[in-house]
DNA sequence: CATATGACACTAT
DNA sequence: AATAGTGCCATAT
């Protein structure tokens, strides 16, 4: 059973949104390092659940939030769905981890 | 207000 | 390097 309230204007799900949105093709970015973007450094469990609802589907590239030890993390679709997109990306997936991990992550400013 | 849940992170083993 | 335990946060009930 899915929860968390899309309608929420303005709220913490909204911020998650939005800096994901921002994502570019072929990058990558951890929970943590969206919810530190968004001011609230520590809330990354937070930011999975935020995404676990997907409101904005395809809009919101939530493929590209991965965990910071370098595995791809959860999908609502199932991991090997996410793990393709990724790779649609241009960023290669091994036994659920990224490749050249290090290299893919995405720095917000 | 208290308890439970989960697409996480960090530390110790 | 892989696993287990503990801590954290925002929502749901």
């Amino acid at each position: 059973m899915k929860y968390f309230t899309q309608n929420t204007s303005n709220s913490f799900a909204d911020l998650v949104y939005e800096k994901t949105s921002l994502i570019p093709r072929g990058r990558v970015v951890t929970y943590g390092q969206i919810a530190k973007a968004i001011g609230r450094p520590g809330a990354s469990r937070a930011v999975g659940n935020a995404l676990n609802c997907n409101p904005y589907a395809p809009v919101v590239p939530c493929h590209r939030v991965v965990k910071t030890d370098g595995k791809i993390g959860g999908f609502v679709s199932g991991s090997k769905v996410k793990a393709g997109l990724l790779r649609r990306d241009g960023v290669k997936v091994r036994d659920g981890k990224i490749v050249d991990f290090e290299k893919k992550i995405f720095h917000f400013n």
